[in-house]
DNA sequence: GCCAACGTTGGC
DNA sequence: GCCAACGTTGGC
């Protein structure tokens, strides 16, 4: 079996946060409509870990842990005319997207915020603090992932 | 609301 | 293959 891997997901909360992830207690995971971030989302196996991070708030920050529960499969809300995430390039006979699902493992107590994370000297070359980063599905490492688990369970 | 940094599209 | 125009992301 191979290492477990590590991975940074985003989400705006006002669409969905940590906390409906916790309510929900599992979610599919649509809408990635980037190439690189679908070719990660490939990547993933069950069992590896992510950071659930939430963009577009205040502040932003990670919010809690996830992990995967199923891999990568079509993300059939492409092909739905009335999905938000409908892409007509995309169908069930050639699916253009996918998603995996998600399961809640952990709420940290406050949201870790962005200017902390960038305050850390540890976390130095993590995706998500390059300047104009943007990518919603990102790998990281065992190191940066410790990192900020530790961080986000202190108490400050 | 502003805007920098990207990714995608399409004309050439 | 180049690149301008356009749309989106996401911090601030």
């Amino acid at each position: 079996m191979a290492a477990k891997r590590y991975w940074l997901l985003k989400s705006e909360p006002e669409t969905y946060s940590i906390e409906q992830l916790e309510q929900d207690g599992a979610t599919s995971w649509e809408g990635v409509r980037n190439y690189q971030a679908r070719n990660f989302m490939r990547e993933m196996k069950k069992g590896d870990r992510v950071l659930f991070y939430h963009s577009n708030a205040n502040p932003p920050g990670v919010a809690g842990i996830a992990e995967v529960v199923r891999e990568a499969y079509p993300d059939s809300f492409a092909w739905d005319p009335k999905s938000h995430y409908f892409d007509e390039g995309s169908s069930p006979e050639d699916p253009r997207w996918d998603m995996v699902d998600v399961g809640f493992v952990e709420r940290f107590p406050e949201v870790l915020p962005l200017p902390v994370l960038r305050e850390d000297p540890s976390l130095e070359g993590m995706e998500l603090l390059r300047k104009g980063s943007r990518l919603s599905v990102q790998p990281v490492s065992k190191e940066h992932f410790d990192r900020v688990v530790k961080l986000a369970r202190k108490p400050r």
